[in-house]
DNA sequence: AACATAGGTTCCAGATTGTGAAACTTGTCT
DNA sequence: AGACAAGTTTCACAATCTGGAACCTATGTT
């Protein structure tokens, strides 16, 4: 019943961080960008004064956080660098995972990716390719919408992610109204796996399984995607199959039947 | 003659950053960290307000750079998780070195790093372990100081870093005075590689060449490293040299004597 | 079960701090 | 030279952040 309301409460009031908002947000906006990013980029972008905006990348610049490209413009610092060559948190799991989606990918000759929740949609952290030409490029880095990624289906079924607050059409077949979303969630829980087929993109079909903490929480998504040409509507359950199958296999992930 | 005076210089007032300077403190010390830090380690550590640190704290966990562990604790959030295994900046780098690196430490048999500037020192990036099992242990993520180190030799002697305000002893033979430190660095200015023996830790020998870009100026440094019994003063013209031999291998690092 | 403690969040009055318009540099193109 | 673009600094003002204290809410103790 109150469903019509469920998704505009998240507003919260939020006061006394005016200026780290702002700092995060340029700071984000530099750190996702693939080019450096210049002041007056971020002051048009943004909205903010220019003063304002020098000062906060300074105090990112002073930190080491950001730094100053020599031809010009923001991108991230040593800080920041440093840290993305230590692995940042999800080194562990990506290590521990990669022989199965390897085995996986000679199986099926697909391309396997690995997913978690990320702060805004489904965030691809790892992707080993098929043998097909074919196949879904390098999206390592990149994220999805929940609701039209299988990824994001199962993540959602399995309490890794709560369901998105609008449900944006990606092609003419995306889902876009809760009701279909939530009988598909439904779906996935009971079987085990989720599906699309051509809600992402047109002829791309991806089938996706979650990986389990020991409480059965979904922590990622493990899910093999290729063209709809190849990867027929019977084929889905095999593909599940196949991919649990392997990721019984890994150590140190879950103690089977925890109830 | 104005060597007394140079060091003391550097501070600066720099107002109107106090909240943004404390968020990117505790951001640091949050990523920095193995393990997840609480919200009290910090306010003893940092000796910020309880009120205003777990403030900044939640600022920085909206924002998606931070988050909570599920165990307690804060650590690196989606967005710089992501961030990280999209490979940072120096991603294009170590991949066009690493194939002349593990060549070098086929030759070698011992350990080969890269370093670069980093915030506080200098940062290692890339590691290729040789085949001695008495070897460095792998330094990938942390730094040293510039003073004690042949990559930071090297970067100094080459316009990469500047030399550091404080030279901090780290053994007997650690250089402790400019003069010293300023005979190395012209000295690998004009032999093109630098050494330590023993400055950095007992018993450890390393030769490091500079990385130069199109303008000579050094953006990295590459070195081997190894116990005192197996290099000797001897062989580290020859390392150099080896060195040099195989990152001149390298495509599209540099062009070779512009003026 | 009541109590105590630790770890964290929210509240609020007050002034320190951040703000943005404009002036000022610095560098680049014509 | 002159004009323009890009970035930094200045400054008066008040909005924003601060920090102490009160308030939660688990967890452990008697």
């Amino acid at each position: 019943m109150s469903e019509k309301f469920a998704l505009n409460i998240e507003e919260k009031p939020v006061t006394g961080t005016q200026s780290i908002d702002r700092a995060c947000d340029l700071m984000i906006r530099v750190i996702n960008s693939e080019d450096p990013v210049t002041l007056s980029e971020l002051v048009s972008t943004t909205g903010l004064a220019k003063g304002t905006t020098s000062r906060i990348l300074s105090a990112l610049e002073r930190s080491g956080l950001l730094a100053r490209s020599a031809f010009g413009g923001f991108e991230s610092g040593p800080v920041l660098n440093q840290f993305a060559v230590r692995g940042g948190a999800y080194t562990a799991l990506i290590g521990s995972l990669t022989p199965a989606m390897e085995r996986i990918a000679d199986i099926t000759h697909e391309t396997v990716s690995l997913a978690v929740t990320g702060h805004n949609g489904i965030d691809n952290i790892a992707q080993v390719e098929g043998s097909y030409l074919l196949g879904s490029r390098n999206w390592v880095g990149e994220s999805v919408p929940s609701h039209c990624s299988a990824a994001g289906k199962v993540l959602i079924a399995f309490g890794g992610a709560s369901a998105p607050s609008t449900l944006a059409p990606r092609t003419t077949e995306t889902i876009t109204d809760f009701a279909t979303l939530d009988a598909h969630i439904r779906k996935a829980r009971e079987v085990g796996y989720a599906v699309i087929r051509n809600e992402l993109e047109q002829g791309l079909i991806s089938v996706a399984i979650p990986v389990l903490d020991a409480s059965n929480k979904a922590i990622a998504a493990l899910s093999v995607s290729g063209p709809a040409e190849r990867i027929t509507p019977g084929d889905e359950l095999h593909i599940a199959q196949l991919m649990r199958r392997e990721l019984n296999q890994v150590q140190g992930l879950k103690q089977e039947g925890a109830a």
